[in-house]
DNA sequence: GTTGAAAACTAGAGGTTCTAGGAAGGGACG
DNA sequence: CGTCCCTTCCTAGAACCTCTAGTTTTCAAC
C-alpha cells in the first residue's frame, strides 16, 4: 500500500483546481478522494469536513487574488490604479471561477480570523480611493460601491447574465471609464439638501 | 390515505418559502416531501427533478421582483425612478433571499425560454435609462453596470461582506446618489482618446 | 529491531436523488 | 350503481454522498 502523501495543503490545492474545472459545489470529499486514489474516510485525517475544505479554497483564492491586485496596482494611482485593480480582479475571477466563488461564501468570523488577505484587500481599495481625494465616510461608501460593481459584474458575466450582442470587454472598459468619472465627481457628503 | 393535493405550483410556492427561510441549497426534495407529509418519490410526479424545482423558484422570484419594480417605478423618471427601482430591488432581495438567490443561478436558454420576467426587467431598466438621455450602446453598458452594482451590493450585504460600523442604509443611499450623478455624467461613447 | 505517531483502511449509519413498478382515490360515463 | 382509467401516492431499491469509530499499515526515530 503506497501512501498518497496527502496533506491539508495538497488537498486544498487539488480541491481548488477541481472547483475551477467543475464548479465549487461539485467539489465533494468523495470526488477528491477518488482523484488521489484513496478512500473518502482518509481525507478526514487532514481536513475536518467538507465545509473546512471549502473555506480553505476560499482563503487560498483570497490570497492569490489580493496578491495579484497588489502587484498590478503597485506604483499606479488614479485611473491607472483603478483600471489595473479592476482588471486584475476580473481576470483572476474568470481564470479561477471556483476559487473566486469560494471567496463569496458566508463565513463565520472565526473561520477567517487568521486571514491577512481580507485586511490587505481593504487597504488596497482604500489606498486607491484616497488618490481620488476621498475621505471617510465617503471612503467606505465608495469602496462598497466599487466592490459591489466589480463583484456584480463578474458574477453576472460568469452566470451568463450578459446574453446579448455587445462585447463584454468593451462594456467592461466603458464601465471602468464611468466609475472613474464617478469617483472624480463623488457627491460630497451631506450636500445641502 | 388522505391525499396531500400536491401540484407543481404548490410545491414551488412551498419550496420558495423554504428557500427564504433556510437558504436555497437547503431546499431538497426530501425536506419538501417531509413538509407535506409525503414520500420523496411522490414529488417526482409533479416536478422532473431537483433542478427543475429550483428553476421554478427562480422564475417565481423573477416575476415577483419585476412586478414590484414595475409598480414602484411607474410614473417616475430620473432620480426618482432610479431610487424607486433600486429600493424595490433591494427590498425584495432582502425579504426573499432564497428566491433572489435562485434568480442568480446559471440557466440554460430553454429553461427560461418562456419567461416574460426577463424581457420585462430589461425593458424597465432601459426605460429608466432613456430618461437620462442615454442611447445605445451606452444604454447597454450603463444597464449592465447598474445591474452589477445593485446585485453586487445586495450579494455582499446578504453574505455579510459589509462587516463594519457605518450603516448600510446610509451607505446604500449615498451610492444611489453617486449612481445618479454617474448616469447624468455618463462619458460619451468613444471620446477622443 | 521495537515502538509510536501519522496515514491510510474497513465497516457502517444516515442522508440524499431518482427510477420502476404497484396500489389507491376520485371523477366520468355507461 | 358499477366499471374504467387517469392521477396521485406508495414501496423498494440503486447509487451516491458525508462523516464516525475503530483497526491496520507505514515510516522514521530510537
Amino acid at each position: 500500500m503506497v501512501r498518497a502523501g496527502l496533506s491539508a495543503a495538497k488537498l486544498t490545492e487539488a480541491a481548488a483546481e477541481m472547483a475551477d474545472e467543475v464548479g465549487l459545489e461539485q467539489v465533494t470529499v468523495s470526488a477528491l478522494a477518488r482523484r488521489f486514489g484513496v478512500k473518502d474516510a482518509s481525507l478526514y485525517s487532514h481536513v475536518k469536513n467538507l465545509r473546512e475544505l471549502r473555506v480553505r479554497i476560499a482563503l487560498l483564492g483570497g490570497e492569490e487574488l489580493t496578491d495579484r491586485i497588489a502587484t498590478e496596482v503597485a506604483g499606479r494611482a488614479g485611473k491607472d490604479a483603478l483600471v489595473a485593480f479592476a482588471n486584475a480582479y476580473r481576470r483572476y475571477a474568470l481564470e479561477h471561477p471556483g476559487r473566486y466563488a469560494a471567496t463569496q461564501m458566508r463565513f463565520d468570523p472565526e473561520e477567517v480570523a487568521d486571514s491577512v488577505a481580507l485586511r490587505r484587500s481593504i487597504e488596497l481599495t482604500y489606498g486607491m480611493l484616497r488618490a481620488y481625494g476621498l475621505t471617510e465616510p465617503d471612503l467606505t461608501d465608495a469602496g462598497r460601491l466599487l466592490r459591489a460593481a466589480f463583484h456584480g459584474y463578474i458574477h453576472l458575466e460568469l452566470s451568463g447574465g450578459f446574453a446579448h450582442p455587445r462585447e463584454i470587454e468593451d462594456s467592461w472598459s466603458r464601465s471602468l471609464d464611468a466609475l472613474h468619472v464617478l469617483l472624480e465627481n463623488w457627491p460630497a457628503h451631506q450636500p445641502g439638501r
